[in-house]
DNA sequence: GTTTTTGCACTGACCAGTCAGTTCAAAACC
DNA sequence: GGTTTTGAACTGACTGGTCAGTGCAAAAAC
């Protein structure tokens, strides 16, 4: 179950069942067995590509359960509801891609990269995310600018972590001179991720045939400013 | 004429309603009554907003015949479905963004402005649009990755006409040497545009009180690259 | 007199969430 | 060893409610 979507803690391997404490500190139902987290596991990848493709409203229980292979009762014996199944979901897989860009822009400045580098990586590291979870992105997409709905402020906090590791390297790179005192970071932070996330989802839905190094050298020259003019 | 036939009425087919291609709603209004027009407008108005906090599937047809102020059965005289309401909404909006688009390519143009300036024109007419119908805009990146729904194929249609102007700008532009010939036209229409999307939506959403110029010149610095180093 | 809107009762499908009952591997016991 | 007990994990039929869409007679608008 190697399977591509649903970001899920790992590929958490079947065979072995000893799974001592280490990790995670939700301590809560401690004592995890091995198979809950399975069935959540199953449960989360089904999810995420239903609901993609349809929405969170259009998606019945019924199709997440018959999907993951699971009775129904299983899914409301592993989550409180619905939506919280969602929001759990959603909660994780941002995780995944804040990890991910933190790393690729602390890898840059630990190899000595400047500023640029850095956005450059998490660039990369941005299409990557999105190559493996392309349902999910799309879902966080739909999602994210929705008001009135359950998990708006679960979703709000985990999203200002993930863009705020974009911000800090542009602050940082304010700092010592690398980029114009005169841009917005905010701002400028936002533009950034819409652009990577759109190009990708884009990528993705009409032209999957392209290489992702493809779509990265074209972000990094428009990243770089070297879309106008010669040369 | 897509003329609005009668109350559809029959159990005749409900063979899928996707059907592409239908012309331009007759804007001349010809022998169609104004007042028809007047109470579609106040239902678009409404579904434009529920849908967009809460989503296609979660809006129920009552609230927006409540919230536009009319009878449920006026939805069904007016449309033959929610989803042809929705349709038809879709097409409505990114046909005002298409031509909002359009118009600001061919001014600078006329006045004799380089295709940066055009590029640059239009970076402003998406954020105007976006501030006059933010609820549109979302719930149009909400559903424009989705598979898998009735609109899907409309969507495509009028997205590539939207898209589509960028790109032409950006063609022209290589052509006449003002960028460079190593660009890719497709991928970078669709990073600019998601530039401004994602950016617009954040102003609205996060930090409304910044102007529209704020903005603009925030994005106008990352397009002509002038982000990073020296001056 | 034609078009459009209203109001409202009705139907049939669909769906989130529940709950009494089943399964089975490991622990406890002999 | 073999047998019994335990309980977490799972099942799926069922319930109570919701909602898209219908039908139609009468009023309003044009």
């Amino acid at each position: 179950m190697t399977s591509p979507e649903a970001p899920g803690s790992g590929s958490a391997g079947q065979a072995v069942p000893v799974r001592i404490g280490g990790m995670e500190s939700s301590s809560a139902t401690s004592g995890g067995s091995t198979r809950r987290e399975a069935t959540r596991q199953k449960l989360y990848e089904a999810a995420v590509t239903l609901i993609a493709e349809q929405g969170f409203s259009a998606t019945t229980v019924d199709e997440i359960a018959e999907r993951a292979g699971v009775a129904k009762g299983t899914v409301y014996y592993n989550f409180a509801s619905k939506s919280v199944l969602f929001e759990e979901l959603l909660r994780h897989g941002v995780g995944l891609l804040t990890a991910s860009l933190r790393e690729a822009a602390e890898l840059t400045e630990r190899t000595g990269g400047n500023k640029v580098d850095a956005l450059d990586a998490m660039v990369r590291a941005g299409l990557v995310f999105i190559d493996r979870y392309p349902a999910f992105t799309q879902l966080y997409v739909a999602e994210l600018w929705r008001t009135n709905r359950a998990w708006q402020s679960t979703l709000m906090v985990v999203r200002q972590e993930a863009v705020a590791v974009v911000e800090g390297v542009l602050r940082d790179g304010v700092a010592n001179g690398e980029f114009s005192e005169e841009i917005d970071v905010q701002l400028t932070a936002a533009a950034l991720v819409g652009m990577v996330l759109v190009a990708a989802l884009d990528w993705k839905s009409f032209q999957p045939e392209r290489s992702l190094d493809d779509v990265h050298s074209a972000l990094s020259r428009l990243l770089q400013g070297r879309v106008s003019g010669r040369r």
